[in-house]
DNA sequence: AAGTGGTCTAGACCACTTC
DNA sequence: AAGTGGTCTAGACCACTTC
């Protein structure tokens, strides 16, 4: 076993044992050279490896955190491995296309508990609720159905829907968002989704659950977008 | 720019120009260290990028090669990133669970053309058709349907089918797999495959396209497998 | 100014493949 | 034995954040 494996291991026990808490700082790369007796290439490599696992975001000049990770299903489902992937920039148009929103609805309320678990809030918190339909070229890309704590992600207004919250929260918040960890399945939509994508009921739809998370890791988003026909989901696995 | 940034755009732009074809060697990294002048280290981390980006393959002792690529698809679909993904391990049971394969078919034919391109063979070349129910537990967990071409998976039976055919592949052909590519769709069953699966003609499937690669860049098997309800695709994307 | 992570070097040593 | 890529070091320098 390498050196920095065996530093990647212990460190991902001690974040699962919890020496290590959800949103607390990790050592700098300097005192885990000194705890480890290793370089700092060495230390480097090994926080690659749980930043590819999702346990950790880091922060150029500011240090690197543990994430307030997914909680797991407990369905016996995927045979293949939990994977890695590369390549996060919301939902800007990246051809040139036109890209709008019909919003649907757009409240404050408490999520369902599920929701508060993974985006780390307290039951009796208070979230927005944003269903918005994607148009691109004035096709129908996708439904979006996305919870927000309201004080991660503070004064949004509904003009924002139409335009990009992604860029709403990188720019004018000065937030800088990290990673997100995602769940495609396969599902059928509601009556109510063809009527908004224009489709009819036999059409399935690829649905994408996601929670996104900030650079100090904390969750700022859950989001479950649901894509008719169109849309692809790429991926290359390694190794 | 950081310099192995600089590399690793220069030879991505040398492959796609065809200076490196697929298929063959790049120069070692101490050529590229000369060729670039810079380090060890800086040509290292832009061949990760590359290999990331699913355009080679590496093996230590070897050298490393340029894959042969899938075609891209003209769909403009896709409007969230192409990605990357570790985590290759066929399709195993790492549960415990019991695997088994029911064959619907295995024949030696000249693929379609889509499939000779993604394979990298002429038309008039022979591959292997399978179509394979897999299930666990005794429950029906995904149908494939897979070509190989015959002369890189020499003297497949119909024994392996029922157990690992990436066992046969790695372990008695002393063969490495490296990578995979694939694309996630959502589709509707098939009347024979709602029998296959003992499913309803209402309930979608999660659809896999995929071509894998061995360690020198050759493809050896593409494939398109069909996953009902309990099957989930997890991803983490970074940065 | 002090602290953080990111890049880069020159070179050592190792694991593995090929001949 | 010679060639390949992978790991690791000790240290320099840089970009960025925080105070």
């Amino acid at each position: 076993m390498m050196k920095y494996e065996t530093v990647a291991n212990d460190l991902k026990g001690k974040i699962s044992g919890g020496t290590y808490a959800a949103n607390s700082q990790l050592p700098s790369m300097g005192e885990l050279c000194d705890m480890y007796g290793v370089s700092k290439i060495t230390i480097k490599k090994a926080m690659d490896e749980l930043e590819q696992a999702g346990l950790i975001t880091r922060r150029r000049g500011s240090g690197s955190f543990v994430k307030k990770v997914i909680p797991q299903s407990n369905k016996l489902s995927n045979y293949e491995l939990s994977s890695q992937m590369m390549g996060f920039c919301g939902e800007h148009s990246n051809t040139g296309e036109k890209v709008e929103s019909v919003v649907h609805d757009f409240s404050v309320i408490c999520p369902p508990s599920d929701v508060a678990e993974c985006l780390g809030m307290d039951e009796d918190q208070f979230a927005y609720h944003i269903i918005r339909v994607r148009l691109a070229d004035g096709k129908p890309l996708a439904i979006e159905y996305t919870y927000m704590p309201i004080d991660v992600i503070p004064d949004l207004r509904k003009k924002t829907l139409y335009a990009s919250i992604y860029e709403y929260i990188e720019g004018d918040l000065g937030l800088k968002i990290d990673s997100a960890h995602r769940i495609v399945r396969a599902v059928m939509p509601t009556a109510e989704e063809c009527d908004w994508l224009s489709i009819t009921e036999d059409e399935p739809l690829l649905e994408i659950e996601q929670v996104g998370y900030l650079d100090d890791g904390t969750p700022f988003e859950y989001s479950v977008s649901k894509h008719p026909d169109s849309y692809e989901f790429r991926s290359i696995s390694s190794k």
